[in-house]
RNA sequence: GGAAAGUUGGCAGAGUGGUCGAUUGCGGCGGUCUUGAAAACCGUUGACUGUAACAGGUCCGGGGGUUCGAAUCCCUCACUUUCCGCCA
């Protein structure tokens, strides 16, 4: 969520940033300044009232107490006449209140002003590619190689759950469980924290990082409880912080941590939601930070280094795409993509999307920290996926692929227990 | 599922109708002492809103009510803990 003071402050800029997002906040940020002033001269008015209110219930105490009865009654008539337009300004405060949050609460985030211009995917900006595209001639697409080497039954989670819960045996679910421990190893050797969190979350939690109210249908919800499943870490991880007053020595914070996650995907379709492509459950491990504002960026630029350092090792031909303000996700000031390329059905697959949200969710949640001058200040929260399993796997096989079976990442050797399937 | 008790500032924990926005401890910040640190001691320290700045207003889990006046009384909802039951 902005923050009124800016949009106060510079209503004219938010609206130039927004529109780099393909958003048009005119008629938005002047309701908004409209309600905003409306707040404040109702809340001014009732104010007064109160004040005047209070200090009236303080003399009538006291009159009682020094046994002054007579007066005290006297002065009890008085009091109370401005009940009801109190109730009457306290409704209507309520009321303006309500529409302003409900109207800055539609507000993406502001993009940062080295955020590529463009609508499309096709206008993101490729930063930098890796490694070596192997030709498709021959290769089979993983969805083939896993049923050739009983990797995965896409058809027995038809049966046991539905599409896309596809089932991991064998080899491939130990390649999934050596996955795992390689992602979460190499987050704690980086400093984050190893963390496990439910992976159902309740409303609050979910209006603290945005998936509620923007995206209620793309979640599992469990009516019964309230709940919903959680659609990426990010969102248990990021809400431990919500409603916290931090220090600032206790800033960066880094945590880890390997959830599923679910998502009903309504709408996808086609070749996308073929084989591991597109999945509704699947396994990520995310990696999350608190940062102070003036070291976000640097903290951005650390984590997309970090994950860039995890393809490496498993030598995956990749490529970082800086997102443009049309494919910006609503709560991001900052994104980078990475893809994996894969060769047999030789396109590109995100298999992590590494964000700077700066202080739009940390509004929303509350998250603050008393700074060196004492202020409470709103945080900055930043988020990325190191790694999404079930791309890197599809991946892993494509790639990988021998004329009579798999080889696997040096890297993962050790953690799988074999070197080829 | 049954029963009981709770929900108060960064944390712990007092407070049952009138200078209570709240005793105290811990933590934080500043200082004294020390070569330095620790300990000890002294001081300071809630959040939000609002204002040019003061003032003012709101907040003791959420919502509603009683009262001149509510952290305190009443209603309601949510959550937490403990015990019993069930169970990985």
């Amino acid at each position: 969520m902005i923050s009124i003071q800016t949009i106060r402050e510079n209503a004219e800029w938010v609206i130039e940033r927004l529109a780099i997002k393909h958003i048009d906040a005119k008629t938005v940020i002047s309701q908004i300044l409209e309600i905003d002033e409306q707040r404040r001269s109702v809340q001014k008015e009732v104010d007064d009232l109160k004040a005047q209110n209070n200090k009236m219930a303080k003399e009538i105490g006291m009159l009682f107490k020094s046994g002054n009865t007579s007066e005290a009654n006297a002065l009890k008539e008085n009091v109370g006449v401005a009940k009801e337009t109190i109730k009457k300004l306290d409704a209507r405060f309520a009321e303006l209140e309500g529409e302003q949050l409900n109207l800055l609460l539609s507000l993406p985030n502001i993009p940062h002003e080295k955020v590529p211009q463009g609508k499309l995917p096709a206008d993101n900006v490729t930063v930098k590619q890796s490694g070596n595209l192997r030709p498709a001639d021959g290769l089979l697409p993983h969805w083939e190689l896993a049923s050739k080497y009983n990797l995965i039954d896409f058809e027995l989670g038809n049966k046991i759950a539905g599409a896309g819960f596809p089932v991991y045996r064998g080899k491939g679910a130990r390649l999934q469980r050596a996955l795992l421990n390689f992602f979460l190893d190499q987050n704690t050797a980086a400093g984050y924290e190893e963390t496990q969190p439910p992976i159902v979350v309740n409303e609050d939690s979910a209006y603290g990082t945005g998936q509620l109210p923007d995206k209620e249908g793309q979640m599992y919800h469990v009516t019964e409880d309230n709940l919903y499943l959680i659609p990426t870490a990010e969102v248990p991880l990021t809400n431990i912080y919500r409603d916290v007053l931090l220090n600032e020595k206790e800033l960066p914070i880094k945590i880890t941590g390997y959830t599923p996650c679910f998502r009903r995907e309504a709408g996808s379709y086609g070749k996308d939601v073929r084989g591991l492509n597109r999945l509704h459950q699947f396994d990520k491990v995310e990696i999350v930070q608190v940062q102070k504002p003036e070291d976000s960026y640097a903290a951005l630029d650390e984590m997309v280094a970090h994950v860039e350092g995890i393809l490496n090792k498993l030598q995956l031909p990749y490529r970082i795409l800086a997102l443009c303000g049309g494919d910006m996700s609503f709560a991001s000031a900052f994104t980078y993509d990475f893809e994996v390329y894969s060769a047999a059905q030789e396109r590109w697959l995100e298999v992590s999307s590494v964000s700077n949200f700066e202080s739009f969710q940390a509004n929303r949640l509350k998250l603050r920290y008393k700074n060196s001058e004492g202020k409470n200040q709103l945080a900055h929260t930043l988020n990325g996926s190191s790694l999404a399993f079930p791309r890197i796997l599809a991946c892993i096989l494509e790639n990988y692929q021998t004329y009579d079976g798999i080889k696997i990442p040096d890297v993962l050797v050790p953690y799988c227990g074999f070197d080829s399937i």
